[in-house]
DNA sequence: CTCAGACATCGACATCTGTCAATATTGATC
DNA sequence: GATCAATATTGACAGATGTCGATGTCTGAG
């Protein structure tokens, strides 16, 4: 059902062409594209995306945003992994805590898409 | 930028501030703007707005949306009733036939929230 | 080595979502 | 009015999703 070897990841596409509103989007383009936004569309994690995005050096700890929620750790950490798997925030382990980072251009290629230049 | 009562549509949220990288979104916020994020984190829906956007005058008729898919014909209304109850499409009759056409306004406040000024 | 804390994974559950076939509704035409 | 074509609505169903409690894994401290 996929192409063979498609090296463009979901951010190289939506970095890429066609804002939305030029040129219709392909059928693959539209797969690639959706998860980024699938991963966007969920209130928690939108807040999630902006405490980390708004935090200092913009990165934030688990530890932090667990306390940010009145929502379980496990659930926290499943959507930290749901953004970080869609490409959305970057990980590393420092010690005993996690941080999370936001990965900007993701977000801008995923706007100018959207937006188009308008 | 100036900011009215508190009525705030999902747009007008959009619209208004924290370009998510900036501030943290309340849980208020997070909640209007999910519902727009959902109704484009879909690869049909995607295509949908975007062939919209890209037809001429800005608008296309149903009938030629049903073409441009492998699905049903329930399915593409489906779709499209979800883009207009988020306020993404507009929808007009014009005979038998009905229109579709994009928010362009609502898409780009999704692309500055999103996206920042980045 | 053992223990405690930070975070991830697992299993389960209720809810939401995308899809279709069948049917209803609406408007133009005969 | 009867009929046909264009859309919408309904009902049903499989699969995805958000949430939790329980448990696993890693790491630093003692």
């Amino acid at each position: 059902m996929s192409k063979s070897q498609l090296t463009l990841t979901p951010v190289e596409t939506a970095a890429c062409c066609s804002p939305l509103m030029r040129e219709p989007l392909s059928a693959d383009q539209a797969e690639r594209v959706a998860p980024l936004m699938k991963a966007l569309a969920d209130p928690v994690r939108l807040r999630l995306v902006s405490i980390v995005a708004a935090s200092e050096g913009g990165e934030a700890c688990v530890c932090d945003l667990n306390d940010a929620f009145d929502l379980s750790q496990p659930t926290i950490s499943h959507h930290l992994k749901v953004l970080h798997d869609a490409g959305l925030l970057d990980r590393s382990k420092r010690g005993v805590w996690v941080y999370y980072a936001v990965r900007r251009d993701v977000l801008s290629d995923i706007a100018a898409l959207v937006g188009g230049s308008a």
